[in-house]
DNA sequence: TTCCTTGCAAACGATTTGCATTGGA
DNA sequence: TCCAATGCAAATCGTTTGCAAGGAA
């Protein structure tokens, strides 16, 4: 994990959010803690249901679009047409997705550097080719997991 | 691309529907044809205004539904939070996808050989590294397409 | 006839929005 | 105080379904 430690996300969520003029409210704080907890990204029934129904499902909606604005969460689209949230990549660190074709999970992986590095090669390469300007890429697993085999 | 030819898409998709008891009806054909033309994955919507507004849209997907259970279209959860149709790989060949992050339009692209098999030893190793055992993968990448450069 | 397919309209689940109220700086 | 944030209910979007009518074997 290359993100910043979990005990420093709160604060520079924080501090974000002020340069951004963004309250840090208990709703707000509700969806980061959750999501910091998670080694995976959660979709918004599965924050619902983790935050419990303390906050109604149109203030999380409200919340994300909000922080994602402000750039300390990131939507994720992912196999099975779910949307997903997870912290920003400066917050969690760059990684990729195990996803179970069984249960339906989603795990976070890092990647040895030298795998990163062939990815970003073979990125460019295929830029080149196709004349196309690559900015960012999805890389995913579609498998079983450990508990599913 | 290491898929059937266009001529032959069309004929082998109707014996294939045949085995299975499925017509090959207009709307269905219409569906098959547009995505046989299209060099990416389309939506239900893209589908819709593509083949004109002969066949209402539920009837679209309700030919979509039946033609992913027969094998011949393949649905694709993709970035943007679309889902869109395209035909199975055994007819298309096995591609990636190239999304413009600019104008939402995705575009098939084969890779080389060689790039095929990095990016199978890479996954093949992730999933030993995570005791996950992968079947499928989802690689795509995020850029500029030439038109919006 | 019999079963598959279609069209329309209504239902549905996920997400968004209008509006009046609350709450923090 | 004042504006941002909230809660609720209603609206919206993409997709699915019930049901009655149409069409092929």
């Amino acid at each position: 994990m290359q993100g910043i430690q979990a005990t420093e996300v709160l604060t520079a969520v924080e501090s974000r959010l002020n340069t951004y003029n963004v309250r840090y409210t208990a709703g707000r704080r509700a969806v980061i803690d959750s999501l910091a907890k998670s080694n995976g990204p959660l979709s918004a029934a599965e924050l619902f249901t983790e935050i419990g129904l303390a906050v109604p499902l149109s203030s999380l909606y409200r919340s994300l679009t909000v922080l994602e604005e402000a750039g300390v969460v990131a939507r994720h689209f992912g196999g099975n047409g779910l949307i997903r949230y997870e912290l920003a990549e400066w917050l969690l660190g760059h990684h990729h997705h195990l996803v179970c074709t069984e249960c339906g999970s989603v795990e976070d992986v890092s990647l040895p550097l030298s795998y990163e590095n062939q990815i970003h090669d073979l990125i460019e390469n295929i830029g080149r080719i196709n004349s196309f300007k690559p900015l960012s890429h999805v890389f995913e697993i579609e498998g079983r997991c450990l508990s599913c085999t």
